[in-house]
DNA sequence: GCCGTTTTCGGCCCGACTGTTTTCAGTCG
């Protein structure tokens, strides 16, 4: 995003750090955008979005007509986006990162680390022997824990540590904090608040914890350790009149707790981890909620807060009854040891009880998908007459005959009508020709949209978080033809795919496009991740109202049938 | 650069830590 590349660049700069901020204000509310960013131009509304005034709307028409931006062009002259990548190493800011480029010429990384060889920076301005350590440090840490986990693997050590320490009679409150709290795709690293009495025993007991690698550091108030997966954990205790504002701190975001306390300073009040302050009088701060009441505001469910007008809908008492993983119903995309599955439809069906899911949709791949052993006709056959059969057997719980059927690269389906008409719920799915152009793959999908007993696009954008982007698609068409056609598309819960994404969630919802929240599970292990899917479509800003498997049965049915009228 | 139930100018979130330039700037979350 060129904005954020302009306040990178300014930074490094010296300028004003408010106009800095403001361009990477912009930046961050134009990523979150829900529209599309041209249409808004065009209406002449872009001065509406808050962060956005003249100049930067004058800016992005520029960009929108020219494909270029004149006040980019002027301030990157003479500086490489080496340098500026300089700034990501932790202990590097602006500051270091201009006065080594301006005094010893360094542009990139391996300029840098020659510096540091030869000893030349020694000596300089502001610069003594720990800083030189730091930044070596520093380096070493850039260059191996860069990355975020998937959420997918976060979750679960988040939850054996908590099960781990909630018997402990030292500790009053645990929860998990920060971006994992908010339920975001990828975690940088895990950060979990106590309260209690006494501090040190409580570190010491988390640092003691099976599965802890390394110890990175165990005091009174807060520990940090490795686990095997290599996530750093920080458990961090305070006292118990402090938990609320400290989770609350802690829970972030950035961006929603700056707007929150600009919201406090107005109102006379101020806040940090510490409480919710008026003058030097603490009024508030044991628990959450507390805070947002005195703020004049509903509490905000941390999967809502990002400053994505949450916190203005919270003002006017509009915040969206979000789901909940107990309004789930049943799970519409799975597979079995038919396809390219572990389990029997009779594992199935009873870990689908256990769960107290009313129903699951046996989903195997279709016939041209040979690398996921895709059923061929009479298999299928086969399958709908055996799930018949175990139907009989249950009393208050359906498997439902189903399929993901293909989307091949001519745009055509892997099964025909005929045999589609068969089924409950077809779930239909892009596996093939990635490289596509947009409007080719676009026209895949909404070519399948249109057949009638296609029911649920499934991870529509194909991307994997950890291996590739996705093919192109203009979610924008896809919506809208799926709102014509009464077809839902899927969060996929797979913690790799998480696809929809909670913005395009957001997208389809304010659209009145039914989602549907699938774990494409191979195998019974992997039913769980309904929580990540219901943990991203609360971030899109989900209603239990607009989530399919909510439903019942019935209206599960209703809903595949009414397309085919 | 943005913004306005105190403001169209003068503000713009809070606190901790670290190292170094001994009173605070730089960096981080």
């Amino acid at each position: 995003m060129l904005l954020e590349r302009i306040a990178n660049i300014l930074e490094l700069k010296g300028e004003n750090t408010f106009r800095i901020n403001s361009y990477r204000k912009a930046a961050r509310v134009i990523g979150d955008l829900t529209d599309d960013i041209e249409e808004i131009a065009k209406a002449r509304k872009l001065t509406d979005i808050p962060g956005i005034g003249e100049g930067t709307a004058e800016k992005i028409i520029e960009y929108i007509n020219t494909g270029k931006m004149a006040k980019y062009e002027e301030i990157k002259k003479g500086i490489s986006e080496e340098t500026v990548a300089l700034m990501q190493i932790p202990g590097l800011g602006p500051k270091t990162v201009a006065m080594l480029s301006r005094e010893l010429g360094i542009v990139g990384l391996a300029d840098l680390e020659n510096a540091l060889r030869e000893g030349k920076l020694k000596g300089l301005f502001g610069i003594g022997e720990k800083k030189i350590e730091n930044i070596i440090k520093g380096i070493e840490l850039f260059k191996t824990s860069q990355q975020r986990i998937s959420i997918g693997m976060a979750y679960p050590i988040v939850k054996r540590i908590i099960t781990g320490l909630q018997h402990n009679s030292q500790i009053a409150d645990i929860q998990a904090a920060g971006s994992l709290r908010r339920m975001k795709e990828t975690v940088g690293d895990i950060d979990i608040l106590v309260s209690g009495a006494n501090g040190a025993d409580i570190v010491k007991a988390f640092v003691a914890m099976p599965g802890v690698t390394q110890v990175l550091a165990s005091g009174d108030t807060k520990g940090s350790v490795r686990v095997e997966e290599c996530v750093q954990v920080d458990l961090r205790v305070v006292s118990q009149d402090e938990f609320g504002s400290a989770l609350q701190y802690f829970t972030g975001s950035k961006e929603h707790n700056i707007h929150l306390r600009e919201i406090a300073k107005k109102k006379g009040f101020k806040i940090s981890e510490y409480g919710i302050f008026q003058g030097d009088k603490k009024v508030g701060g044991t628990f959450e909620d507390e805070i947002y009441k005195m703020l004049g505001m509903d509490w905000i469910p941390p999967e809502l807060r990002e400053n994505r007008g949450e916190i203005e809908a919270a003002q006017e008492g509009k915040l969206p009854k979000l789901i909940e993983f107990s309004d789930i119903k049943g799970d519409l995309h799975n597979h079995s040891n038919w396809s390219d599955g572990i389990p029997t439809f009779e594992e199935m069906a009873a870990y689908a009880m256990k769960m107290d899911y009313h129903y699951l949709a046996v989903s195997d791949h279709s016939k041209s998908l040979h690398v996921a052993n895709g059923l061929k006709e009479e298999e299928l056959l086969e399958e709908i007459e055996e799930i018949d059969r175990l139907n009989k057997t249950f009393k208050r719980f359906t498997l439902l005959k189903s399929t993901e059927v293909d989307i091949k690269a001519d745009g055509a389906l892997d099964f025909s009508d005929k045999l589609l008409e068969k089924l409950d719920v077809v779930v239909a799915s892009i596996h093939s020709g990635f490289k596509q152009g947009k409007d080719k793959i676009t026209g895949r999908m909404v070519a399948a949209i249109h057949n009638p007993y296609v029911n649920i696009i499934a991870h529509p954008t194909g991307r994997l978080i950890s291996k590739r982007a996705g093919y192109e698609v203009d979610m924008d068409k896809v919506i809208e033809a799926c709102l014509e056609t009464g077809t839902a598309l899927e969060i996929n819960c797979y913690y790799d795919r998480l696809d929809l994404n909670d913005i395009n969630c957001r997208k389809a919802k304010e659209a009145g496009v039914v989602v549907a929240i699938s774990t494409d599970a191979h195998h019974l292990d992997q039913m769980w991740m309904m929580e990540l899917g219901v943990g991203i479509a609360r971030r899109g800003w989900l209603e239990a109202k607009d989530v399919l498997n909510t439903l019942p049965f019935e209206k599960v049915k209703a809903f595949c049938m009414k397309k085919r009228r």
